[in-house]
DNA sequence: CGATGAATCTCGACA
DNA sequence: TGTCGAGGTTCATCG
């Protein structure tokens, strides 16, 4: 084993012993540093559902914030992971490491409501680092739907000559409306915004926002619904007609506008 | 800057020069590993969304599969990302190092279909680790919506006494019903299955299931329709009473089960 | 390849 | 705290 002492902010020790292992992950999660170890290790996970995975190599995270993360060489999602606000402990059984076959070090983390338990058992640990982080910025995105909205109340016209937004997020019986507004012929007209092609789910959706204010409103009220997104599936427009919908295609904003 | 030769398998480079650190990771991603970066970086995206985030200290992954990760000390999910089958590049200015202001090394990854790109450009690494990874398990998984559907299939009662399961996945023309039978009378019966607390998306997609059957089979016939899940939330409830339908509770297996 | 629906979804917002 | 809906959702499956 051999101990890299690096800038103040990263702590790395390369194929430890699985004691000096063990130090190294207690010291880490005491400091509230973001801990990374890669070792050959089983998973095992239990609480909303339950998992087992045999060993192999795995990179291991786990952050100041409680989260823990088991990755494979594979995937953009973890194998095996444990949401923020959870509790780590490492167990490591103290017996002569020499003639020992069944050493072991675990990292077990935990979690109450729902009751959740994830253990990474290691056999073996080639290298265990501990960074200490300094962010502090913040992520700025555009493209969501909420630019959408923007777009929409910014140039109305978009969803068609004359449409006019009252309220956003209006309540009904059926949940919150994107937007509620008016046509030039003064109907009311309800808007269901999405950023991306949709499909069936947004039309029952609409659908059901519409049947509520008919419901709300005077019974003579004509109420329209109109579907704002990029594009729809063929599906979705069938199911559009069949109950007088209508479709109006809106781009999201990109990022210069 | 120091170097690590660990075991065959990891290779680290611990406060490395940004040129040292380029060639560590262009070897990295030659070689089909596991490559990880700790150091402080600002991070922009442009694809289906674009996303800029200013400097701070940050953990990178790249995994030989394309998939690109980045990471702050909180959260469970990346703060940028990009997934699976993308390219990665380094990209170094070779300016003197001496007096060059603007010396920057940048990860780059790209996509296309849709067309995205992820450019991480660091001011400085404090570590640089490349993981030949030897996973190899698979994992195994109770507790989802197909153990649900297996655990009615055996035994039907937990729906309602005298419930006979006939088809799964029988067709409709609005889509794939997730249990297809009769009950005691000899009603067909149409089962919905949610592995966790439903809200008013399966009352709809039920109430469409149901509503497909009635104008499929012969007009006279009875379609009850069953939301089998753990729970329901208020609004679920109300609009499955609103359309005649139905709710039994049941939870999914667990584990030992 | 696109379309569809599940997920230990995660995450933020709001009652 | 629970509920609700969005997401650069990701992911597997199916046509």
């Amino acid at each position: 084993m051999s101990r890299e002492r690096a800038g103040a902010g990263v702590r790395t020790l390369v194929e430890p012993t699985l004691s000096e292992a063990a130090a190294a992950m207690a010291d880490a999660l005491e400091h509230g540093d973001l801990l990374t170890v890669f070792g050959r290790c089983a998973v095992d996970y239990d609480g909303r559902a339950s998992s087992t995975l045999g060993p192999g190599d795995r990179h291991v995270t786990a952050k100041p914030d409680g989260t823990v993360l088991v990755h494979t060489d594979e995937r953009q999602q973890p194998v095996n992971w444990q949401p923020p606000g959870c509790s780590q402990r490492v167990e490591h059984g103290e017996g002569d490491a020499a003639d020992s076959g069944t050493d072991e070090l675990r990292l077990v983390s935990t979690r109450s409501n729902p009751d959740e338990e994830l253990v990474v058992a290691f056999e073996s640990v080639r290298q265990v680092s501990a960074f200490a982080v300094d962010d502090g910025e913040t992520l700025s995105l555009t493209g969501s739907e909420e630019d959408l909205r923007q777009r929409i109340l910014d140039s109305p016209e978009l969803v068609e000559p004359g449409f006019q937004p009252l309220v956003t997020e209006r309540r009904t019986a059926a949940g919150a409306v994107d937007i509620f507004g008016e046509d030039a012929d003064g109907n009311v007209v309800v808007v269901e915004l999405k950023r991306k092609r949709v499909g069936p789910d947004a039309v029952g959706q609409l659908s059901r926002y519409v049947d509520a204010l008919e419901r709300d409103l005077h019974a003579d009220a004509t109420v329209r619904g109109i579907l704002v997104a990029p594009s729809v599936t063929e599906r979705a427009r069938r199911m559009l007609a069949d109950r007088g919908l209508e479709f109006s295609a809106v781009e999201p904003p990109s990022d210069g506008e």
